[in-house]
RNA sequence: GGGCCUGUAGCUCAAUGGUCAGAGCAGAGCGCUCAUAACGCUUUGGUUGCAGGUUCGAGUCCUGCCGGGCCUACCA
């Protein structure tokens, strides 16, 4: 029994999050850890709310709550449709939580006393009317270069050009509008990533089988320019994890608080520790996943991110754990993924553009969401969400292919030998010929799953379930059983496994679906690891329930009504 | 500007440099009647973006061009 330790990219605490984001992360990262644990491997899937920064102040703001109050309520959010997408967290902890505080500073003093820290001071624009240092990009203005009036402190949006604010003619704060700004002189901490560029690139060199996304990002970074820049760790806001080395304070940063991409992926590590104290159990119990010299040294650690997250995890946080000098688990796989598009654009937040997590589930059941979205995993490419294309995949796959199996097979057992496993009969050359080819395709869609190939598992695992209907098309049980009720009777066995197996084996991708098929027929939702035991699973005579319709179509009336309301502003 | 990814059937995608470039969907035909008008079988459909090159052999490697996308370090 293997152990694998499965981190999501950390969902912004700022609103709820669309489709897009959800295929990007957490829904993949379900998916393996619901199929490792299926295997029988002991799984520790970890995830969190990231919860510090600006706009976490600022969207609490405009909510006119507390920032501590509002993150506390969207992590409630958050969570519940975490729950509603049956993505099966071991702990969903939170970035401000009190373990990943003293953690961060802990990084923090390792890294200080390794060297690693050099304070910096910098010229920042504040804004006197907010009250506060305004990010770059929080600074608007006419761009020097065009003359767009709404150019951002970091780059034009009309002209790309890229900017400093102080390039900007008129600048304004973006969030009161106020233009009495002015330059202040502050210091920051910057974390020498330049010093590890070595150990960095050696690092990555030895990963010659991760995704080339990954790497290529990665190496760019590395190669740019100069190569790889250090990088600040805190800014100066209320809201965040204040400076520390260790437990101690640090002088001339009083005030101060952690970068949160220097502290969100420190989270991964805290929540196994909220994890540990939410189930009563000692810190040996989390150390176990996240310290080599405390028994994680046989622990496999597999991140999933969107690509926009690469370089904070093939770089910052690496150097994090590098530069500490202690033991601690670094990542053995980084599976990242490119953009899920809304037709012909790109889903977006601000525009309510596309299908955002609480209006998925309230149209429709999570495990059609889950199939279509890993079934259209944006691996090697940006892929996009249609209307059209949705229909079609659950229709076909769901509905036809998978549910229409399990109607007809149970329906015709109740109609010709009641609602119990039939007796007679036995399995002959048809059903071993299945059972071969069950086998092969099971084999297949492990292979996949275990290299983390979402399509093509999910393709295979399509294949499986075509399967079932071939075998009753060509068996023909309802011809059968008019002159030879028995061997009817073995073909109905036959099927009725089929569907115990395909319940073990959808698990992953479509959770819900696949414990009403094995509580229908009475079965554990278990992995079929061995086949052949499995398709003579049901003890003949055993009762079995005939379940409601697994999956409805989606007709073209809610179809193009849905289009209609997710085109533009979300309300 | 620089870098990376990508372009294959109407659509979504496969193909360690090696048989005739394959699946699913859509289309056409046939079959079946257990089933959510579902299922099965057969079948149409390709100058692999364009032009060169390397090779016994190129969708795959190289060069150039064209199109799409992403990243470019203070949003996270």
């Amino acid at each position: 029994m293997a152990r694998i330790l499965i981190t999501s990219a950390i969902p912004y605490i700022n609103g709820i999050k669309h489709l897009g984001n959800l295929v990007g992360s957490q829904l993949p990262a379900d998916l393996y850890a619901r199929y490792h644990r299926a295997r029988g491997h002991e799984v520790m899937f970890l995830c969190a709310t990231d919860e510090h920064g600006t706009p976490a102040e600022l969207a609490a703001k405009k909510a006119g709550k507390p920032v501590a109050e509002y993150c506390a309520e969207m992590h409630g959010v958050q969570a519940e449709l975490a729950r509603g997408f049956r993505l099966s967290f071991d702990h969903f902890g939170r970035s401000s939580s009190q373990q990943n505080h003293r953690l961060t500073q802990h990084f923090a003093g390792r890294l200080d006393a390794a060297g690693l820290i050099r304070e910096v001071s910098e010229k920042q624009v504040y804004s006197n009317a907010d009250g506060r240092f305004l990010p770059d990009r929080y600074i608007e203005g006419t761009c020097p270069n065009c003359g767009y009036d709404k150019a951002r402190g970091d780059q034009c949006e009309n002209c790309t050009k890229q900017l400093d604010p102080t390039d900007l003619i008129n600048p304004r704060s973006a969030i009161s509008g106020s233009t009495d700004l002015e330059v202040r002189e502050t210091k920051h901490l910057y974390l020498r990533q330049s010093a590890l560029r070595a150990d960095l690139t050696r690092w990555i060199d030895s990963k010659t089988d991760w995704p080339i996304l990954t790497t290529s990002i990665a190496r760019k970074w590395l190669n740019d320019g100069d190569g790889l820049q250090d990088r600040g760790i805190t800014r100066d806001l209320d809201w965040g994890i204040p400076v520390k080395r260790g437990t101690e304070d640090w002088p001339g940063m009083e005030g101060k608080v952690f970068y949160v991409w220097f502290d969100a992926p420190i989270e991964y590590i805290a929540a196994a520790a909220e994890w540990a104290e939410a189930q009563g159990k000692p810190d040996a119990a989390w150390q176990r996943w996240w310290r080599t010299d405390k028994g994680a040294d046989d622990v496999r650690y597999v991140q999933f991110m969107g690509k926009d997250n690469v370089p904070f995890h093939t770089l910052s946080f690496p150097a994090t754990i590098m530069g500490s000098g202690e033991p601690w688990k670094l990542v053995d796989y980084i599976k990242s993924f490119n953009y899920l598009n809304y037709d012909g654009g790109q889903f977006s937040t601000s525009q309510g553009r596309g299908v955002f997590m609480d209006q998925a589930l309230s149209i429709l059941p999570s495990d059609y969401w889950r199939w279509w979205l890993l079934s259209h995993a944006p691996e090697s490419a940006d892929s996009e969400f249609t209307w059209e294309n949705f229909q079609a995949s659950v229709n076909k796959d769901l509905a036809d292919v998978l549910g229409n199996f399990v109607s007809r097979i149970t329906k015709f057992c109740r109609s010709k030998f009641g609602e119990t496993v039939p007796a007679g009969g036995a399995y002959g050359p048809r059903e071993e010929a299945v059972t071969d080819a069950l086998r092969v395709r099971v084999a297949a869609y492990t292979a996949h799953m275990d290299a983390i190939e979402i399509r093509k598992a999910a393709a295979e695992l399509r294949a499986i379930w075509v399967l079932g209907n071939e075998y009753l098309q060509d068996a023909a049980p309802w011809s059968l059983f008019k002159t030879d009720p028995d061997a009817a009777a073995a073909v109905t066995r036959f099927a009725l496994n089929l569907i115990g197996i395909y319940a073990g084996l959808s698990q992953p991708f479509i959770p819900d679906a696949a414990a009403e098929m094995a509580d229908a027929m009475g079965v554990d939702l278990a992995w079929p690891e061995d086949v052949d035991a499995a398709v003579a699973q049901l003890p003949p005579g055993a009762a079995f329930r005939v379940p409601d319709v697994l999956f409805a179509k989606i007709d073209d009336d809610s179809r193009a009504d849905w289009q209609a309301r997710f085109g533009g502003t979300r309300g």
